[in-house]
DNA sequence: CGCCTATTTGAACCGGGTCAAGCATTGTGG
DNA sequence: CCACAATGCTTGACCCGGTTCAAATAGGCG
């Protein structure tokens, strides 16, 4: 992968969504700035893997991510779709130095990458951030132990609207209505815990119900609240 | 709920795997120690509400909990089960001052309340507790995404293994290798996602296997690494 | 001892996974 | 520019695992 140094400025990123959007005279700024490096990713490459050992944590300066863990028979299960200013490689901080999960580019891709020891001192140094850091954390963990409650009891029909609602929050349509992201029927079905066949055909459905539009592989929500009043029986707190 | 103000000091409490679990001259534990609150629960008592307004940050001090949310139908899914010197409650911390989960005792309990004010000012005025409490965080998200996982693509035989692991690594067993728990078949389907009857039928099984042994409604777990092998194609990278 | 609740076991039904064939779309090379 | 191959998507049919309903049994507690 080639990488350079210091290419973009943080002070000067667009990402506003990013932890490290921050006033301009900050000092952990510079120290950030000096410090990071740019990657930059083709569609399908991963930037890190499963089982493979911490360099930092990196975060998304353009393009899209899928982030997964691998199961039985190379069966992958999406854990989080990832859009420019989002965080990756954070879970891998734990006990041992290892990915639990990995990452691969769904779209060529720019991510700029902390080494461990910077980072650690960067939020040493500006409780604030740690603090920032540590509610981004907890809010990763509500969503993630919803899911383990959607997997459990959701069925494949609210499992598929699930998915494609989520593709819809961090994504986006463009100006037709349409998904902002191509992805396989192979892949939602990896995001909703299911297979292709399945994603077909309750996609077919939801066409022929006029909750989404088909054309080809592309897909339009033309009123998400609508899909997503198939999951009101999940009353959502959070 | 009968409270008192500083009846256990931290220096002198027992539970070494507390996040407070620090050095005696720590300035944070003298802070700590003047501002929170024991709670005395009952077993099936509430601590919190899934839904309920955030008072702050809750420690076990003694007894165990299990914290879960709810789902169609009123169906509950244990998200984990809890020991003294657990956390609870950090996951209230995100976007709305909301908790996403209820937490619940399942035998009487001591409880240390921390209120958020003093928490977070405990937490700004001591980077390196605040870096521990992030690596706590990331591996609770480690953990539940695993578990989105195994509720994707685990069978309910492995579910029902891996709920029965759960509460072996949780609260071991006894002199006579009997789980240090009694919780309810209903309770082990919650946890595995499942219902009682699927339960008390896999445990047959596993009984019949020699993984467990019955008697009565208690469950002995003579060879955990054993019954962990039924989980062997789920390559761990933990 | 007797009631009440939890657990076990059986049987029937159904959702969803799997296999397979047909169709559409994209890309490649002649 | 077209033919053909390769890949991904759709749809149908079948089958199995798991949920549900129901009844019998065991265990706990007054």
């Amino acid at each position: 992968m080639p990488a350079i140094r210091n290419a973009v400025k943080c002070s000067q990123c667009a990402n506003t969504n990013c932890l490290f959007s921050l006033p301009k005279e900050s000092h952990t700024l510079e120290l950030l700035e000096n410090h990071k490096t740019i990657i930059f990713c083709r569609k399908d490459q991963y930037i890190f893997y499963e089982g493979g050992p911490v360099n930092g944590i990196y975060f998304i300066l353009s393009g899209k991510v899928k982030i997964f863990k691998t199961g039985i028979g190379g069966r992958q299960q999406i854990v989080r779709l990832a859009k420019p200013g989002d965080i990756l490689g954070h879970r891998g901080f734990g006990g041992r130095n290892i990915y639990p999960i990995a990452a691969q580019a769904i779209e060529d891709c720019q991510i700029c990458l902390i080494e461990t020891g910077v980072f650690f001192d960067v939020l040493r140094n500006d409780p604030e951030l740690s603090l920032k850091l540590m509610l981004f954390y907890a809010d990763e963990l509500k969503n993630s132990e919803t899911r383990i409650r959607n997997q459990a009891q959701m069925n494949i029909r609210e499992k598929i609207a699930d998915a494609i609602l989520s593709i819809n929050d961090t994504y986006g349509v463009d100006e037709n209505g349409f998904l902002n992201a191509t992805l396989s029927r192979q892949d939602i079905g990896d995001l909703a815990g299911t297979n292709k066949e399945q994603v077909s055909r309750q996609l077919s459905e939801f066409n022929a119900d006029r909750l989404i539009k088909l054309e080809g592989k592309r897909i339009c929500v033309p009123d998400a609240e609508e899909l997503r009043s198939l999951l009101h029986i999940y009353e959502v707190v959070d």
